[in-house]
DNA sequence: TCATTACCATCGAAAAAATCGATGTTGGAG
DNA sequence: CTCCAACATCGATTTTTTCGATGGTAATGA
């Protein structure tokens, strides 16, 4: 039973004629005979019965019209929701490295629900490699990354923006305002870091060892909060891309140590897979991230 | 949209895999996949998003499911119907004379009704002119001739008995109990007949003719019920089917009359068009009818 | 590391189905 | 009595559906 056939069935009982049918169709008559027939034996009735030259509907016919009609009625409904789409639902399911959704929780997340309450976030964290399996397993809508910078024919970077990276440390540190320090200077200081899964930390790592140089942080910790927190009137030093500390270090708690011998390139890159279906919901969320959270 | 494409479409949804999906319907691999692109087309958007080799619902194919399911819940629950047809509804029109009509409600149609409530009928009278038109217009589903034996290759006859047909008049009539009696002795009486119109009436007629007789009745009815009141105590002759005068004859108001040399063929048929679509109703009452009015 | 398996997409060929136009039939209208 | 309006039917054509084969990719297991 195709829908197909139903709506001609439809056109023919409310005309009564198989040939006006035809017409408003652009069938040929007997196309309109040959779809009713199916029907017919379809179902294992008659539905019009056909005496001299006039069609009247039998009672199973009767009862057809009524259910093709809602059949109708469900088709029609069906397609012009999705034509509306009027409003955004769904889920996204985005993934960050925790001082990132720290960030975007803190500045972007409340103001974006408030304007799209029906969409529902979840947010979750985790370093470069899990996030990047996520993604490949359609397990993660949209991660965004604290890397190196991402290349990868399968993946669309919606944004990307090169993170300055600085040593941090207390603003009275003894090494606060110096000038030409030396990576080497402070290596041996006590270092806080993001633990090694860490995209950034994992480049870090890798540039000091081309350097000959290696590091033995006192914490490993994921929450760059807490990183600045303890910074603040300690005699610690970390590594932090300048978003992570701006607040702290324009209130004069923490200063930017000036080592001019280490520039590591750690980019932030919005990325999704390339086969990934972007719902209305997620372009508006992708939109959104895009304007508020970088910059 | 075609409901084919909706099945397979669900079957991949719970399935979560098309091959799993086209091992379940007998398609192959690509036909499931042929199919479900044509719905992506037709509705243009992704249903099922493929990220390396596993697949997902997008959030339209999860709106589609909740859709098909209830569009194939509406087919299933039309078949069902069609294949159960617990409950006898339905119209059916039945066209009869006048005596037929009035014996049918009196005797049978009252027990009927209360066998099937749900089953409305409508009777109307008309004479065999009349019926064997609307028989031809399907503007009526059956009907019940006292006539010619009819025969007509676009006619079933349901059911047919050939009616005795007497001569009438009061129990005391000057003619009662006369053996060898003549139409000739009788034709010049004051007649009561039913109207030209009636079947058996113009028989009767054209039969007289062939013997060169003509009748002038003084009353022509076509409610039997009143001829045989009207013949009871008065000097009055009519012709009638047997069925229509039993009650007053064995109430020994009226006889018949012994007239030897006119044997006019009536018969009584039940008659619906070759080409009419039985409903079950329809068939239950005639069933009916050929099991308690004739005979 | 390398074959194997399990997926889905795609392509061309084959099979099936839908559609059309022409023709047949019938009853009614002019 | 002829023509017209209707629907059925038939054969041919066009379109659609289906299949099998092939290809790529990722996970699995040896």
């Amino acid at each position: 039973m195709e829908l197909k056939n139903l709506i001609t069935f439809i056109h023919v009982a409310e005309l009564g004629s198989f040939t006006k049918a035809a017409d408003q169709l652009g069938y040929s008559q007997s196309t309109v005979s040959f779809q009713i027939k199916q029907l017919e034996d379809e179902l294992e009735c008659l539905l019009f019965e056909r005496i001299n030259h006039t069609i009247c509907l039998t009672d199973r016919g009767r009862e057809l019209v009524s259910y093709a009609h809602q059949v109708r009625a469900l088709t029609d409904e069906f397609k012009e929701n999705l034509a509306l789409e009027t409003e955004l639902t769904g889920h996204i399911h985005i993934v960050t490295p925790d001082s990132v959704c720290d960030e975007m929780i803190n500045t972007n997340y409340i103001a974006f629900h408030k304007k799209h309450p029906a969409i529902s976030i979840c947010f979750s964290t985790g370093d470069s490699g899990v996030m990047l399996h996520m993604l490949d397993h359609n397990e993660a809508d949209l991660i965004i990354t604290l890397d190196q910078r991402i290349y990868n024919k399968d993946y669309v970077i919606a944004k990307e923006e090169r993170l300055p990276m600085h040593f941090v440390a207390s603003a009275d540190s003894e090494f606060a305002g110096r000038k030409d320090l030396s990576v080497k200077d402070i290596v041996n200081q006590p270092f806080i870091l993001t633990e090694y899964g860490q995209g950034y930390r994992r480049v870090f790592d890798k540039e000091l060892a081309k350097k000959s140089l290696e590091i033995h942080p006192v914490l490993e910790i994921g929450r760059t909060d807490v990183i600045t927190k303890m910074l603040a009137g300690s005699n610690m030093i970390s590594y932090l891309p300048d978003f992570v500390t701006r607040q702290g270090v324009a209130a004069g708690e923490l200063c930017y140590l000036d080592v001019k011998d280490l520039d590591i390139e750690v980019w932030k890159q919005l990325i999704y897979h390339k086969n990934k279906w972007l719902s209305k919901s997620l372009k508006t969320f992708i939109d959104y991230v895009k304007e508020k959270e970088f910059s």
